[in-house]
Order: structure tokens, then sequence, then C-alpha cells
DNA sequence: GTCTATATAATGATAGAC
DNA sequence: GTCTATCATTATATAGAC
């Protein structure tokens, strides 16, 4: 029943090697050359997997959409309380410190760039959020009560997202850790 | 002694609408095309006035600096207490709510950029945020004294970027309207 | 499946007429 | 000061050989 022997197509170096470029550089600054470059094809190579550079970007959304599902999944299959499992979302701020500096979040990145653009894939892209919000809702349900949940879910990604953005704006590492445990105080006040 | 009769040059209407097009689009996006149909000049004009794109764009934070400080003179001339004062601050979030949506907020989505860029001009950006940091410091000092203003300052910031960051992933104008009630009774709270 | 070659459009930038 | 014409480069995308 495991899950063995995945292969790693072409197609999925594509993807990956796009997440990790359309994270540094942006979508429309992320060209087809640099991505070829990066995993040694040719740009001819993307029309046979790729029908336009869209279809890319949606591949990479989906893409970070079941990354993240993973990821809030063993978070939820390592900690036993509700308390530590927020305790992992808030120390993302810390883990990928250096990341956030240099190029801020990832998903608010995208979609702010895809809301700019009028693009459609912004409804996807902010699908993401949606994703942490109701993983975070339910764990402050089982912390402390449905009443509050999503209002305490929605209150740490709307810190979390000012954190990083003004840490990434002023190149502050102090400002990261100095307000990400203000977050971790308040976790503890609920 | 009243400034009168300032004439807006060409090189004044330049600036104007690369401000707006950057905000809307990026600085990378924003083509010297683009700039030209919106002010009806050609595009070889733009060699007489800027010696290449980047001096459009130090040009533009230039503008905004002078910009936002002429608006921090008004809050400050216009209200009597620092609390009226940070109040004007937080009302942007209302009052901009649309272009919030839309495009988010133009200094971290710039300084964002020229992060990710490894631009030149990223530390220039950057400036603005101190701007009204020092700005917010200075009316946070008024209302309850030194120890706390900074604090407070970064605070209301990071609390301002989270919102309009979320509020435009989301594109949810009821987000923007709760969560700048909260920053009204937070600062009532002080 | 992957490649080379190419078509087409847009970009930042320069030269020179007026 | 503003324009037209042009250049070099890069972008997405297509056609077809292997």
């Amino acid at each position: 029943m495991a899950e063995v022997d995945i292969k790693t197509t072409t197609r999925d170096h594509i993807i990956a090697a796009a997440d990790e470029l359309i994270y540094q550089q942006g979508f429309s600054k992320t060209s087809f050359a640099h991505i070829a470059e990066k995993i040694s094809i040719s740009r001819g190579n993307f029309y046979y997997h790729f029908k336009n550079k869209d279809q890319i970007l949606d591949a990479v959304i989906h893409f970070r959409m079941a990354k993240t599902h993973t990821t809030l999944q063993q978070w939820e299959a390592l900690n036993s309380t509700p308390h530590e499992r927020i305790t992992c979302y808030i120390n993302v701020l810390i883990t990928h410190q250096k990341d956030i500096l240099r190029f801020g979040c990832a998903m608010s990145n995208l979609s702010n760039e895809l809301s700019r653009l009028d693009h459609l894939a912004k409804g996807n892209s902010a699908m993401l959020f949606v994703l942490y919000r109701t993983w975070l809702r339910r764990q402050f349900a089982l912390l402390g009560g449905k009443q509050m949940a999503d209002k305490h879910a929605l209150h740490l990604i709307v810190q979390w997202q000012g954190i990083a953005t003004l840490a990434n704006a002023l190149n502050d590492p102090n400002l990261l850790t100095q307000e990400t445990a203000k977050l971790h105080q308040w976790l503890q006040s609920l």
C-alpha cells in the first residue's frame, strides 16, 4: 500500500524548477530560457509537456497545494496538541527566514502578482490561503472552542503576513525574531 | 513666499505616470511604450529626460517620498491629537480599499520586487517605511511615552501590511473593514 | 520525448532630423 | 524638446528533424 517508485519525469522537473523560480523572480520574469537552463532541457521541449506558460503556472499552483497539504498533515501527525501544531506554522517565519528576508512569502507574492495582472489563475493561488485558514481554524477550534476559531485563524495569518512583508521590506532578521516571539506569547495567552 | 506657478513639465508627467503604472503593474512590467501611450509622448523622448529606466525608478521613489512627507505633514497639521493622527494612518486601509484589494500596498510591492531583483534601489524604496515608522514613533511617544513608541509604531505597520496583504490575496473587503476595526480598538486601548 | 531552427512581437536603448 | 527610424536582445510560441 506504500507509495514507492514514483518516477520523477521531465514534467515534474519543469514544475519544481518553475516553482522555485516563480518564488524568487515572479511569474512574469520567469522565462522558459531560465527554467530550461536550470534543468538542462531545450526551450522547445516545454511545449511537449505544456500547452503554454499559463499551464505551467496552473501546474505550479497545483504542486504548491499538494506540498502544503502534505506539510499540514505532517504537522498534525507529528504533534498531538493544537498548540504545538499552530506553533509549527508560526515557526516557519524562523525556519525560512533567509528566504523570507530575500524573497518574501511565496503565497502572497504570487497572489499579488496575479491580482495585478488580472490573471485567471488568481483565484487558484488564493486557495492556498484558504487551505491554511481552514487547517488553522480546526486547530483553534480544538484549542479553545468553535466561536473564535476562524477569527483567530485569520488574525494569525494576518500577523504572519505582516511580519514577513515588513521583515522583507526592511531586510531585518531581528524584526522577524521579535515579532515571532510576540506571536508565541499571543498563542500562549489564548 | 507661497509656492506658485510650479510648472508641470514633461518630466513630471513621466514620473507621475510611471508612479501609477509601477504601482499597478510592477516596475519590470511597466514599459516605456505603456508610459508613453499614457501621457502621449514618443518612446524616444524618454532619453532626453532620463538616462535609462533605472533613473525613472529613482525619480519615482523620490516622488513617493515627497508625496508621503506632505501627507504626514497634513495629518499632523489638520489633527491636534496623536490619537487622531494615527487614526488617519489606519484609515488609509478604508479610503484606499479599492486599490488595496486590486493592487495591494504600493510601498511593500515595490520593495519586494526590488528585493527579489537584487536591485540597487531597494534600500531607497525601504526608506518609505522608515518615514512612516519615524512619524508614527513620534505620535506614539506623544500619546503614551517614549519607551514603547517604536514598538507600537512597528507593530502597527506590521498589522497594516498584514491586513492589506491578506485582503488583497483573498479579495475580501469585509476582512479589510473588520481587521481595521480591530486596529482602532487596539489604538483606543493604549 | 527531445532537439534545432525559426516566426513574431515586445523590450530598452541609440542616432539623428526637425 | 520632441519626433521617427532603427538596433540588439529577449520573450512566447511553432514546425519539423531525429
